[in-house]
DNA sequence: CCGCTATTCAACCAAATGGTTGACTCACGC
DNA sequence: GCGTGAGTCAACCATTTGGTTGAATAGCGG
């Protein structure tokens, strides 16, 4: 089960409160990227992108690998899972169709100790 | 569908990022509370905790209704469907048995138009 | 070795955040 | 009408955030 006072829900939620950061979360769910290719599409310095990069980093959200001079950036969705199993809490309020997602959760919480 | 551009997933990503306001939508899942009970659990000035209730407001994710002096805050779960539909687009990448999630909202949107 | 490329680091800045206190508004009950 | 309770507002403060620029580190290709 997710601790729900997970001190890492603030750095997750608030990677996540950010466009910057929520675009690059998309173009990594294409692929891998480098810091370069994650920084292209803003009209920010290189390094005020590299900033945003390892917010998401520390965030747990996205992992890097230095090969040579490049950092290769993969999405990690762990965190966004929990983020997923904290909101899910709430899912009956709006739907209680959603409560299938609760029990699926919790299904696979009970399956792996 | 939600627009995941959606200017308002700053806000409600943003009032989730902090433990004092995720506390208090906790104690909003189980029924209607006060600004001054909202407040009670937390050793800080109801002037503050008053601003975490605005910015939860602010996000959507609390209406009030003023009763003579008191304000009655509840729950609208609106806006966390919305970041659990933002979340359920990367829900593949964690467990592929998740994918029913993905389905079950996009089901949602063509009910209703 | 040199120059270019990828990236971070450090210093700086303006604006936003999260807290405080004190004054204010307004409704309730005696 | 008066005191008290619920809540907001305004001013203030320290810290964080999100951006800048310029210098530093370090790998690649000639």
């Amino acid at each position: 089960m997710v601790e729900l006072n997970d001190p890492n829900l603030d750095a997750v939620f608030h990677a996540l409160s950010d466009p910057t950061r929520r675009e690059m979360l998309r173009a990594l769910s294409e692929g891998e990227r480098t810091v370069t290719e994650l920084a292209e599409p803003f009209s920010m310095s290189l390094a005020a992108a590299s900033k945003h990069v390892k917010a998401l980093e520390n965030a747990g959200l996205l992992c890097r690998e230095i090969r040579g001079r490049t950092h290769i950036c993969r999405l990690d969705p762990g965190p966004l899972a929990s983020a997923q199993q904290w909101l899910a809490v709430y899912a009956r309020f709006w739907t209680p169709r959603l409560d299938a997602l609760e029990r699926l959760l919790r299904e696979e919480d009970d399956a792996k100790p």
